[in-house]
DNA sequence: TTGAAAGCGATACCAC
DNA sequence: GTGGTATCGCTTTCAA
C-alpha cells in the first residue's frame, strides 16, 4: 500500500498547490479578498473547506503582530492556599468569558501566584495577548502602576485609589462599605468587628467605609475594631474562632467579601452563638450563593455582569488607542436576614 | 531633545547589539545552553533582566511548533441561553485551571455556541494549543469521535458511551444516578420524576441508571416518567413549572443535574408544595452550593477536583504520544435534607 | 564557543 | 488579478 493516505494539509502552500495557484492568492481568497477573481475565490475556499485547511494562528499572529487573545489574569498574592475556587473570582470568570467570545477573541486564563517577581511585566513582554484584565488588585498596586506607564491596553477589576495612573472598574467600595455599616449601626449594634485584610486596596477602602461610619457614629460610644484575615474561607474561619476565643465582646461582624462574612457565620455559630440574633453579619460582594446561605446574607451587591461588560468595553476602546478612563459602578446594599428580619428592624429603631 | 529615550527592547536582536554578540547566543543564553560561557551568559540575562526584555512567545511557539497552552472547550449546545455561569463549569474551570497551571502551561478558555459546526477541527487546526479539553459533550458526540480519530491530546469530561473511541473522564453517571434513584424508592417514593433532556450522553445515562431502578422496582407498580428539560436553571424551573400545571400527581424529582434540581425545588415550593414533605428532590454533581441550599440537597457527588486532575494528566500522557485510556471515577451518593431527615429515615424504612 | 543562515507559516508589498 | 519575495522574531543546524 503506498497509495498516500490524505491528509489535512498543514500549510497554506499545500493548499496552492492542489488549487494550482500561489500561496499569496490562497491567502487572499481566504481572507475574502475582492482582488481575487469571484470563481477562483470559491473554489480556493471549498477546496480549503473540504481537505479541513485552517490557517495556522502562530504563524497569523506573528505576521500580523496580534493575537485575537485577551489575558485575564488573577492574581493570588494575598492567599495563603492556592486553589482558584473563589466564587467571586469564578463568577467573574464566567461573565468575562462571555464579553471576550462574544467579541471574536480567545481568553488566555492566567493564575498568578506568589512568588510574583514581574508577572505583568513578562506578560505583557511575551506578547500572548492583544490586552490584559487583571481581576483583583492583590497586592500588586505598584505592579500595576509600572506596567501601566508604558502599557495602555490594560483594565483591573478593583478599588480606585487616589493618584492612580491606571485603569479600574469597580464598584463604590467606601460608600458600599458604610452603608452597610450604619445599616448595622442602625440596628442598634455597637461591636462591629472588621474582618478582613486593608492591605488589599478593595478591602482598604472597604475599611474605609467601615471607618467613616464608626466615625459619624462616634458620639453614640462605638469604636471600630479591625481583626486581619485573609481571603479565603479556611483563614477567614481561623481567625474569627482564634477572635471568638480570645477576645471581648461584639455583637455584630462586617466581612470585607461575601466569604469572609460567610466563614464568620460559620465560625459563630460553631461557637454557639446565633446569627443574627448575638451576632449580625454582613458581607460584601453578593456572590449568587449569598442570598441562599444560611441565614441568607446581607451584602453589598457587585453588579459583576455589568463589571464585567465595562471592562471588556474599556479594554478595547484602549486597545483601539483611546485613553479610556476608569469607571466606578454604584455599590448596593441588599439587607437580608443574617443582619436581622426586616420587618423586625423597623420596629426596633428609635 | 533628540537624546533616544530607552525602550524596553522589543526583539532578541536588540539585546544581542547591545551584548556585541549575535542573536544565536542570547538565544542560548537565555535558554541556559552550557554551550555558552558562563560569564558571557551571565551577563547577557543580566542585561536582558535589567531592559524588561522578554521573548516574544509567538516567534517562539513558531518556530518550536508548540504554544504551551491548552484549550479548555464548553460546548453549549444544549443551551438555549448564552452566559456561561453554571456553576458546574466555572467550578471545574478553576480546578483546570490550577492544574494547567502547575505544569507551566497556559490556559486557552473557548465557548462554543451554536452554530457550531466545526469547532473542533478549526480549533485543532489553528494550532492555537498543544492538547484540548472539552467540558461536557453537550451535543457533540459525533464531533468529537469525528476529531479523536486523527488527533490524540484530547480529553473530554463525560459520560463513557459504548464504543466511543475518545478519551473520557467522569464518574459513574450510571451506577451514581441508579443510587440516588433507589434511595428515593427505599424512602417509599411511588412516582418519581426524571427532570432533563437525555440526549445529552451525561444525562442519558444517568437517565438510563434511573430506568434501571424502575426496572427493579418494577413489580410494586413503579412507572418511570421523564419530563423533557434543559440544563439552565431558568428553563428548567420553566419545565416543572409546566409539569406541575398540566400533569398528575408525583411524589419524587431527579433532576439531572443540582441547577436542574434545586431549580425544582423552586418551581415546587412556589407552587406551594413542601420539599421533601410532598416531593423529594435529589441531583447530580454536588456543587458547592447543594449544601448550602434550602434544604440542603440530596445528590450525586462528583469529585471535580480529582476529575480535573485525571483529565490534565490523561492529557499530559497523550501529549507525550501515549495512548491514555478513558477513566470512570466513583460516584457517591451523599444524602441531604431535600429527600426526608436521614434520622427519620430509617425509622420510616419497613 | 560563536555566528551565519535556514526555516517555522502566514501576509503584503511590488512588479508584472 | 496574480505571483515572487521579504518579513514577523525566534531556534537550531552547520561551519568556522
Amino acid at each position: 500500500m503506498n497509495k498516500k493516505r490524505r491528509e489535512t494539509p498543514a500549510r497554506m502552500s499545500d493548499i496552492a498547490r492542489l488549487a494550482g495557484v500561489s500561496a499569496s492568492t490562497v491567502s487572499r481568497a481566504l481572507a475574502g479578498s475582492p482582488l481575487v477573481a469571484a470563481a477562483k475565490r470559491e473554489e480556493i475556499r471549498r477546496l480549503a473547506r473540504e481537505r479541513g485547511y485552517v490557517i495556522n494562528s502562530t504563524a497569523r499572529n506573528l505576521r500580523l503582530q496580534r493575537t485575537q487573545a485577551i489575558s485575564v489574569a488573577i492574581p493570588l498574592g494575598h492567599e495563603t492556599s492556592q486553589p482558584l475556587t473563589d466564587p467571586f473570582f469564578t463568577e467573574m470568570l464566567g461573565h468575562l468569558a462571555d464579553c471576550i467570545t462574544q467579541r471574536g477573541y480567545g481568553m488566555f486564563l492566567q493564575k498568578v501566584v506568589p512568588p510574583m517577581d514581574d508577572w505583568l511585566l513578562r506578560l505583557i513582554g511575551s506578547h500572548k495577548s492583544d490586552g490584559i484584565v487583571v481581576i483583583g488588585q492583590s497586592t500588586e498596586h505598584a505592579a500595576l502602576e509600572e506596567a501601566a506607564a508604558r502599557y495602555k491596553p490594560l483594565v483591573v477589576w478593583g478599588g480606585h485609589l487616589p493618584r492612580q495612573s491606571y485603569c479600574t472598574v469597580g464598584t463604590d467600595n467606601v460608600a458600599g462599605a458604610r452603608a452597610a455599616v450604619e445599616h448595622l449601626i442602625a440596628l442598634g449594634r455597637r461591636r462591629i468587628v472588621f474582618l478582613g485584610d486593608p492591605a488589599v486596596p478593595e478591602v482598604g477602602l472597604r475599611y474605609e467605609g467601615y471607618r467613616l461610619a464608626h466615625e459619624r457614629a462616634a458620639r453614640q460610644g462605638i469604636q471600630p475594631h479591625i481583626v486581619p484575615a485573609h481571603l479565603t474561607a479556611d483563614t477567614a474561619y481561623e481567625a474569627m474562632r482564634a477572635f471568638i476565643g480570645s477576645a471581648g465582646s461584639f455583637d455584630a461582624v462586617f466581612g470585607a467579601t461575601d466569604v469572609i462574612a460567610l466563614s464568620a457565620v460559620r465560625a459563630i455559630t460553631a461557637a454557639g452563638m446565633s446569627v443574627p440574633r448575638d451576632v449580625a453579619v454582613a458581607g460584601y460582594d453578593d456572590i449568587s450563593f449569598a442570598a441562599h446561605a444560611n441565614p441568607p446574607l446581607t451584602t453589598v451587591r457587585q453588579d459583576l455582569q455589568r463589571g464585567a461588560r465595562m471592562l471588556i468595553d474599556l479594554l478595547f476602546r484602549r486597545m483601539a488607542g483611546e485613553d479610556a478612563p476608569s469607571a466606578t459602578m454604584p455599590a448596593e446594599l441588599i439587607l437580608r436576614e443574617s443582619t436581622g428580619r426586616i420587618d423586625v428592624l423597623s420596629v426596633n429603631r428609635p
